[in-house]
DNA sequence: TATTGTTATACTCTATAACTATA
DNA sequence: TATAGTTATAGAGTATAACAATA
């Protein structure tokens, strides 16, 4: 009973989250002008919540190495999408911060794609919505990403 | 007021399901024994229900362009996961299925993976697990990959 | 001609290993 | 020595374009 219902659970996040993740790595793409990947896009979106982030900090919570995440903060950068700059007490740590183009990329790649969502959760109803909010909610929970 | 509540789904679900993908993609890493990426684990997946399907069809499910579900069932014929046939008929086509051992790497690389998340979704409630099963259920309605 | 699939090629993302600079 | 980050290098995964075979 427990057990059926764990399994039940299990397959259905294993069937469903990659196929929706790939709906929101397409669509994100889709919007070129934007050139975002999935990874960047919420690095800029932990960003603008939490400014002058460390590398660290930022690769702890998208899951990526510590060299991932510096490779793709420099594309960031290139792009004037962020800033890096030194740590004021501690000269070893760079501290993350986006520039007012990144915040406005960010809000038009996150207005894109929350609109493309936005349109396909229509076809439900408000009460399974809020369902969906929620679960996402304990999922979030349970796989809040620690130190790899 | 349902403008919010689908604000509030959809940065939800852009939050939630790349964080889950990306535990769910380490975890099945981790099992190298079984040395499976995520769409060929769906696709061994998806072959094992759907025996004799074409290449188009596992193309179309899993969400690739043909030349890089033509790659990457390469990899699995390599290795003796799926065969290649040429279907009876129509000799353009190419109908696949699984080998013995084709079916034996997916339900080890299912367990292992079933088995963590199932251990994650142990800390919460019962009814919490059957509104997670639910939500994907709904999910899945929406995002159902069609024809690129 | 249209359809099904493969091959050639290139690019993005990510990891591990080795390194630099600071503490 | 330990920590924060970068650079070098390599491998996986995917796309687009060009091609081959069959209908």
């Amino acid at each position: 009973m427990m057990r059926s219902s764990m399994d039940e659970c299990t397959r259905e996040v294993l069937e469903t989250v990659p196929s929706v993740m790939r709906v929101i790595r397409n669509e994100l793409r889709k919007h070129r002008a934007q050139e975002l990947s999935v990874p960047q896009f919420r690095t800029l979106n932990f960003l603008s919540r939490n400014k002058g982030a460390s590398l660290s900090e930022v690769a702890e919570h998208i899951g990526l190495t510590l060299p991932s995440m510096s490779t793709l903060v420099d594309g960031l950068v290139t792009r004037n999408f962020a800033v890096r700059r030194t740590h004021p007490r501690d000269r070893r740590r760079v501290t993350l911060e986006l520039t007012d183009r990144g915040h406005m990329i960010l809000r038009s790649a996150r207005d894109a794609t929350r609109d493309y969502l936005a349109q396909k959760l229509e076809s439900i109803s408000l009460e399974d919505r809020s369902k969906v909010a929620e679960s996402m909610r304990i999922l979030r929970s349970i796989f809040a990403e620690r130190a790899a």
